[in-house]
DNA sequence: GCGATAATCAACACGTTGTTCAATAATCGT
DNA sequence: ACGATTATTGAACAACGTGTTGATTATCGC
């Protein structure tokens, strides 16, 4: 529980306590929580109908598992019902079509990640920094990549070939983008140069490369490693000699 | 025309001529010379028949055009024919279905792309430190993205919304891992530890996005500028003074 | 020009789609 | 536990896209 201040070290900035502090899911006690989806449709709606709940997950998991081994293009709604072992009458109550099913699955994950962008606003180059002299993660980032790791069945079967292809960039902008700004410029944020536009481009993309091979090799790295790794690349200058 | 050498600096390696020499297509002269199909095509066959031509290209503008405005998952085989002003039966007598003959043209392009691969293997980190130096492109980097721009209402629609999806990732394989392994490391090449391995694929998304970008953005920059941003992204480090 | 070959047109069976309906089963509130 | 509500089921339907076939016409290479 490293919850109050684990940086005394004089940095130039500000807001370094409110920035190291962890990320509203707080799964870091609870071990893995899984209770992003669940906790906002228990708040939005009164209950939903557990037959509702069972088809939708039913669908979930069929459609994860149809990606996984044909690929998202050769699925049908047919196999989706067949595999749910759901009736196709039952699909169109909830669904428009496949790809709208894919799309509520994908818009539940990008809307998850949008609580974190809070956090991110208040990151800062010398936070991160700091963070980095210490050899410590970021917390934001060790909590990031543990909801991503949460959705690993989801993101491995969306972000893998036979996947969706268009949500790679859909998390880049979601995540990635706001978090390379927040961190690296306060100065070019607000009149960002041509030059200034790639150089986001290039960090972004570049972060959510990690984050697809992590999930495409499987996560075999812990969260807290990869926040760590996701540091180390900031700052890491080609030619370098790499330990590790 | 600077073909020769520009470059008579001292640096730590050895074939650094060979790595300044312009690309296998070499359209420095005539401008923007496509002929990168026709001239593969005209070489395995005698001559391909006009009417074969014709249909082929007139498919792929159909393609192209129906991928701007509609997205691919929307275009049917029928679209593609109407709107190249071919009957369906024509369409079977060249390609299986609709990904097929997105698939052909995607590895025309790729397989462009591999020839380019035997001039990065003549690159390496001095070799590019010594035209950052000298503030000059790398050629080969001016000749990849004069290819990228000759291609680019294909890759406008494969790399938009609407595109492909998996073609990103295939671009990064094809291209910027090699460019990114070839340039890094020499050391970390052979037995590349897991850090290695997302250092790689962090700076290969990084210059995928890059090209993303440019082609996106409707390619503004000219080739030249294009490399030279390349060039600077890879030595830019986090809260340098950026000027231009 | 002649032979070869590609494009056209119409027609076909087939699978998927999205919708409807009555009947059945499960869930929820009390 | 009950009744009212609501989701699921199973079947049928027309509409559409698919991939193929065969006969006919137009175009190409030489």
């Amino acid at each position: 529980m490293q919850t109050k201040a684990v940086l005394d070290e004089p940095t130039a900035s500000g807001a370094t306590a409110a920035a190291l502090a962890p990320a509203p899911g707080d799964a870091s006690v609870a071990g893995t929580a899984s209770a992003y989806v669940r906790d906002e449709a228990a708040a939005e709606r009164p209950t939903e109908d557990r037959r509702i709940t069972r088809t939708k997950r039913a669908l979930r998991g069929a459609l994860i598992a149809l990606m996984e081994e044909r690929g998202l293009d050769a699925i049908t709604v047919n196999d989706l019902c067949a595999r749910a072992d759901i009736n196709r009458g039952t699909f169109y109550n909830h669904y428009r079509d496949k790809d709208d099913l894919l799309a509520v699955l994908e818009n539940e994950v990008l809307a998850d990640l949008d609580r974190y962008q809070v956090q991110m606003a208040d990151l800062s180059l010398p936070v991160v920094m700091a963070c980095q002299k210490l050899g410590r993660p970021l917390p934001l980032l060790v909590s990031l990549f543990e909801y991503l790791k949460d959705q690993g069945d989801f993101l491995h079967a969306v972000l893998g070939p036979g996947g969706d292809g268009g949500f790679g960039p859909r998390l880049r902008d979601s995540i990635c983008t706001n978090l390379v700004e927040s961190i690296l410029h306060e100065r070019y944020r607000d009149n960002p140069t041509p030059f200034v536009r790639y150089y986001v481009s290039f960090f972004a993309s570049a972060y959510l490369g990690v984050i697809e091979r992590w999930i495409c090799t499987g996560m075999k790295e812990s969260p807290q490693e990869m926040a760590l790794i996701s540091l180390r690349l900031l700052f890491i200058k080609p030619g370098e000699r790499i330990e590790l």
